[in-house]
DNA sequence: AGGGCATGTGTACGAGCGTACACAGCGCTG
DNA sequence: CAGCGCTGTGTACGCTCGTACACATGCCCT
């Protein structure tokens, strides 16, 4: 072979081959990820997405805490949530709606991965440490039952509008998102 | 070829085959569907499958609809929902308490079907239905926009208890519907 | 009564899959 | 500075898959 052509001591490979999952579950979704598809992907040989992940689902969590942390990047970029003057149903109603207006693909990738949790026993931790987080950082506006409410329902409206291929309802959401925390005193 | 054992004019076919596929989809999730799997359960010619549905994504039209039957003659067997002086966050909560002590399994069942629809546009109709049929019931006891409201919460929730592998909270879901509710007049 | 056509059957093909494994490069440790 | 061991590579095997197709069967319409 042609030594040239080979790429040793690749520091990013691991982290690369992780992004290069995320695309193609991105394009073809999970059912279309396979060592072999997220080998071409990255541009890296069979053997070195089985040697790195021993199975598919080592890549999916990986995966989904990948794309898990680009989401919490999202929230912590919005200063309406954390702010305790603003009103939080605006708040979060107002951020599913750049979410579904900026990248709609981005949503259905995330959920598709979150999703997964439901047949796959080893992405459950991972999906239970994302709700947790989420609803720990809504406790600190509420408190732990609202929190977890609140999260349940955005992930509920989000499912339907995209499971049901319809248009995201900003005022609806807030006016449900109001109900939920009123009660509480929020 | 033994002409005996061929078995001719079978007119529940189609039928047998769309329950074969909600076995296999309930012992092995749609991953381990394809149309051998479901012709070996249905113990049927793989081309008889192939026959009767062209694409798998046909079969699993069948099956969610299938599924949503099973699950709206659950409904309809509650007298409480349909019931006007019952508390409706009561009768909720309660049946999907039901729901999971009797069958988690039938839950996830349904539950992957339905999600399914995220990457397979031919679900989402069949999705769409299902969640107008539920909020049209609902809407009889409150109105058009708590209703599907409710239909997100009990989604949501739902979700969290299945994706997280946490026990059901019947009294935490009552509270919940209720603040959906109570704002509502309903 | 007979032919058309929907239904049912069996087999074969090519593609893609996970997995295994033997070998190559190279830093790290002793 | 020698060799162990982690990382990376290439190839091959056996399996399952969707699909296609040629042929069998018998109801239904004329």
């Amino acid at each position: 072979m042609a030594a040239g052509a080979v790429r040793r001591y690749d520091p990013g490979r691991r982290e690369r081959i992780v992004d290069a999952a995320i695309r193609v579950v991105a394009r073809k979704g999970i059912a279309g990820l396979s060592h072999r598809s997220v080998a071409a992907e990255a541009d890296v040989p069979l053997g070195s997405t089985t040697y790195h992940f021993k199975t598919l689902d080592d890549l999916l969590v990986a995966a989904l805490r990948r794309a898990n942390e680009g989401f919490a990047a999202q929230i912590a970029r919005s200063p309406a949530v954390a702010d305790p003057e603003a009103d939080l149903a605006t708040a979060l109603a107002g951020l599913l709606g750049e979410v579904f207006a900026a990248d709609r693909g981005r949503a259905e990738l995330e959920y598709e991965l979150y999703l997964a949790a439901l047949r796959r026993p080893a992405l459950r931790p991972v999906a239970a440490e994302w709700c947790e987080a989420m609803a720990g950082i809504l406790a600190d506006r509420t408190d732990p039952v609202t929190a977890r409410a609140l999260v349940a329902v955005m992930d509920g409206i989000c499912l339907q509008v995209l499971l049901t291929d319809t248009e995201y309802d900003e005022p609806y959401t807030r006016e449900i998102l109001r109900r939920v925390l009123g009660a509480a005193g929020g």
